[in-house]
DNA sequence: GACGATCTACTAGTATTCTAGTATTGCCTC
DNA sequence: GAGGCAATACTAGAATACTAGTAGATCGTC
């Protein structure tokens, strides 16, 4: 179970988590680029193999359904950026968010909010 | 200019980033897996090809140096992660890291401090 | 019941990734 | 200078990603 995505399956497993299960024709809608019908079905179906969708019939449609999460592919995700480019460091990549990716103050300050609350609330 | 690499360009350009410009001998000794000496070759070639590391002739061998910047490729793999499965939010991705990423007390403490030294000096 | 629209199934082709083998070149040593 | 070692150049093949076309089924409408 990889929970990896290919770039255009994330772009569909984003329109499955935006707008919740969905047919093809409304997955391609959700998309950004402008691709064949068939096109999307073949990568549902390439995604159902590989059990990141699932799929229920609906008339004579099937209406395609996320069987993985998004915090799910975010934990993996992150983990695996973290393994690869930020030596296995959390705090690294922290670090980097923090000076080089532009956040604003307001963020800034939520964020040692959340920072405080949280080892507040360990102790 | 993409300054982004598949899973083995990953492993390579750690090793060349980690031990500074190598021979295909090196690199080779520096990555994990066993790889043939031809396959390590090959990659650094396409590497080359993609502009992503070049080479300077040393007697009869090749060394291997990178193009792309450890900072540059973390920062374009920041923002994207963040695009992607962030919905473009810094600060859901900094939440999640530290909601679910499992840092230690210590490692929060020091981002908190991080955060006040940054909010403070741009007063 | 014929027509058109819509849907899935199957097939296919290009590009890329990943791996490694064979061929060739050049150097060192005896 | 012959032999071997070490390096690169070239070739190759399987797997996957990405795209889309054609065929066939089904449904609603006139």
């Amino acid at each position: 179970m990889a929970t990896m995505f290919t770039d255009r399956e994330l772009d569909i497993i984003n329109v499955l988590w935006e707008r919740g299960a969905s047919t093809v024709a409304e997955v391609r809608d959700g998309l950004e680029d402008r691709l064949a019908y068939t096109t999307v079905l073949s990568l549902l179906r390439t995604m159902e193999e590989k059990g990141q969708v699932a799929h229920v019939e609906e008339g004579r449609a099937y209406r395609y359904h996320a069987l993985v999460g998004r915090g799910e592919a975010r934990v993996t995700a992150l983990e695996r950026l973290t393994r690869t480019l930020f030596g296995g460091s959390s705090e690294r990549l922290l670090t980097h968010l923090v000076s080089d990716q532009g956040l604003t103050e307001a963020e800034m300050e939520r964020m040692k909010r959340m920072l405080e609350e949280r080892l507040g609330g360990e102790r």
